[in-house]
DNA sequence: TCGCTGACCCAGG
DNA sequence: CCCTGGGCCAGCG
C-alpha cells in the first residue's frame, strides 16, 4: 500500500506499517501500535507520527485511540477529532455515553505479533 | 547544535 | 475521578 514515509524516518515507517494493518471496525491504542512496531514505550512517537501524516494518505489513522478508549483531543482544536469519531462510527465502532470505546470488545488483536509483514 | 513542542502512558496520591 | 511527575523522541526553526 502507499504508505507515506516522511523524511526517511525508520520509526515513522514502522508505525505507518502497523497502522495500515488495523482492520475495519477495530481500533488499536497508541501504546499498542508502538509495541507492534518494535517501539515499546514510545507511544508518544506514534501520536507525533500520525499528527505528521498528510491528508489523503490512505492510512486508517482514525483507528488509533488512546489507552482509555477515547479519541485523543487535538491541541489545535481542529476538526480531526470529530472526523475520527464519525469515521469510526461508520465502521460500527460504538462509543458509550462517556464517549469511550469498549477496548475489550473493539481492540484489534493481530495474530502475528512481529514487526515485519 | 540547541530549544522548543507535542494525536501518549503509567504509577502514585 | 482528578492531578502530578517522569519517561518517551523526531522534526523544525
Amino acid at each position: 500500500m502507499n504508505v507515506p514515509a516522511p523524511r526517511g524516518s525508520d520509526a515513522y515507517r514502522r508505525i505507518y506499517s502497523v497502522v495500515s494493518r488495523i482492520p475495519r471496525g477495530r481500533v488499536a491504542t497508541y501504546g499498542q501500535v508502538a509495541v507492534l512496531a518494535g517501539l515499546a514505550g514510545r507511544a508518544r512517537l506514534v501520536g507525533y507520527a500520525l499528527h505528521a501524516l498528510p491528508e489523503g494518505s490512505g492510512l486508517p489513522w482514525h483507528r488509533v485511540i488512546n489507552a482509555r478508549g477515547e479519541v485523543s483531543e487535538r491541541s489545535d482544536g481542529g476538526p480531526a477529532g470529530r472526523v475520527q469519531r464519525i469515521l469510526l462510527a461508520q465502521e460500527r465502532v460504538r462509543f458509550d455515553a462517556a464517549g469511550r470505546v469498549a477496548l475489550e470488545r473493539f481492540r484489534w488483536r493481530p495474530s502475528r505479533l512481529s514487526v515485519d509483514a
